[in-house]
DNA sequence: TATGAATGAGTATTCATTCAT
DNA sequence: CATGAATGAATACTCATTCAT
């Protein structure tokens, strides 16, 4: 009588664990035991689900960067690219304010980035996929695919640089205005 | 009968070692065993110029805040706004390939700044002096002081974020040019 | 409704894929977990037909010296002890080439035997049996009982040690024609 | 508190310590923290001098084997052989009371060789020139070398077999009387 | 000023064992 | 009978920090 997989629900469970105490305590900071303690299980509960520490933190950074390609789906219709774009900052601007306390382990990511292979890999490919979003945004709108592509990089980089400033000032920052301004200026 | 202080040779030479065994290893994984090594004295030495490794880590952190200071200095003077810029970033973009190994310990700082007081203020400092020198460079040019403010906020998101971009892709991107790019298209 | 009882298959498939294992990593070396994945069994069905891996260890130790003894009723019967033991050590010899992996583990009860007190009693009731059917064979043979004890005691240790030469070079050893040359010296 | 000793008497107290507690406790059944305790360290200290547990095994092998080759340059000068072997086993008898408790890690050494390349190796090693040096005192009283080699070898195994069975004992036997009447069988 | 030697306080990881199903 | 899931209790190993010299 084969019971039901508790997969499903474990690893979510433990990922969430992790994402509080790693924002708490940073990546190498945090304790496995903090992370059992948190997700309400046993230590050795979690090294079920995942092989060691890092493989923990790499299946954490994975979610990192897909949770942030998902809000590319959030991108509206809408008439221009610079209308679009506003409406989207306004979502995303919105949601930051939750996951607030989090992002800053995205800055820990970006580091390991540096030197780590795997992490490097992820951290590309959500960049390139963002970028390419953007650029197919601009070009829906009657860009030249290689301006698209330029201008895409600008825009991407003034969000995330934005994003940056308001980590820094401690979310003490108008990220939407800032950003609204922003784009509408590369655009013009 | 005082001895000779050696602080100003062993400091330098202590936080260079710092620095290459920290984006090699990381802050926290970075050991002071290590540090000791790479700078050729005992571990115990490193004691006796900072009390623990949180002090020398706070050194670095500052040490790696003033040097992007230093580099503000290099604006040089010209006609506008958008020429002053351009010509720093091309100044700028040619010291970066240096260092390029040692900038992804500034992601750390970043994040240590959303956990660390200490930090957080250096980083703070950091932003508010960056932005200042590029909103004064605007008035020069006749913007409006609020305008100005304004405007730098989000050039200096361009130039965080291109900066970001750039070491997310290793380095593989030609970072004067979108920089230059972008900063005219912000200022058009 | 009696379920039927498996214990007469699951026992001999248990302690088959412990002496496997054991062999493979050491008595302490072992885990119960390669124990059962070795048997096609869960853990937890291990733990049905023995209460810990000490009982598990404790069984398997039984079984090692009951082969052992089982070898001794293989003594032929013939002219005189010396034909006999020859004879005998040929089965024997034959025999070893099969188990020859298991036999490491063999070192490991001997040195249990050193901590264990059951341990120490099987090993004890294990060489007292074997020198009691050397002993035996040489009254056979006419020889005083108590000049026979003392004989049998040296046979036996010069087959033990022999087979532990014999471990020791890996099998690279004539094993047969050694014992067989000893004894023969040692009865003449 | 005085200067604590120097390194090179770390070796042999950490070595000391860690004889004891294996002998007590098994070779992987001793804990590093009793390895310490018993030598009057910190567990940091023993990783000072051993990287890591197995090195410290390995060590303790080494010198264990090492020790009984020791024993080979106490054999006598001498008439006979079997005067000059009886002469040595006296010797050896009244030295191995003593370590009698340590003996028993001598056979998970055994065992390990059948595991671990380096400790077979050095199993090896011994037993070549324990048997080397039997069959130098033979040729010294005239037999031919290559019956020396074969009765060395039978001596050899005779010796070993005798101190296993005085082991399975618990030493509650005459190993010399045993080991000299032995010897003289199979030299006459 | 400088250091070799030492350690206390962790921390990741493992594994025998249990139990609800 | 059988097992997937879970855990408590261990244990090897690490490292920032100290201190006698």
């Amino acid at each position: 009588m084969p019971r039901p997989d508790r997969s499903h629900e474990r690893i979510p469970q433990i990922l969430s664990a992790a994402a509080k105490v790693f924002a708490a305590d940073g990546v190498q900071g945090a304790r496995m035991d903090d992370v059992a303690k948190e997700a309400g299980l046993s230590k050795a509960a979690i090294y079920l689900y995942y092989k060691n520490k890092d493989a923990l933190v790499l299946a954490l950074l994975e979610q990192f960067f897909a949770a942030n390609l998902e809000a590319l789906k959030l991108i509206p219709q809408g008439n221009s690219a610079t209308d679009r774009l506003c409406l989207w900052i306004d979502l995303v601007s919105a949601a930051m304010q939750q996951g607030a306390h989090f992002q800053t382990v995205g800055f820990e990511f970006l580091a390991m980035a540096g030197r780590d292979t795997d992490a490097r890999q992820k951290v590309l490919e959500f960049y390139q996929e963002y970028q390419s979003a953007i650029a197919q945004l601009l070009v829906d709108d009657g860009m030249l695919p290689s301006d698209a592509a330029n201008k895409a990089q600008e825009i991407v980089a003034l969000l995330e640089g934005i994003n940056l400033l308001w980590m820094a000032q401690s979310g003490d920052m108008d990220f939407a205005r800032l950003a609204k301004s922003g784009v509408t200026a590369l655009l013009s």
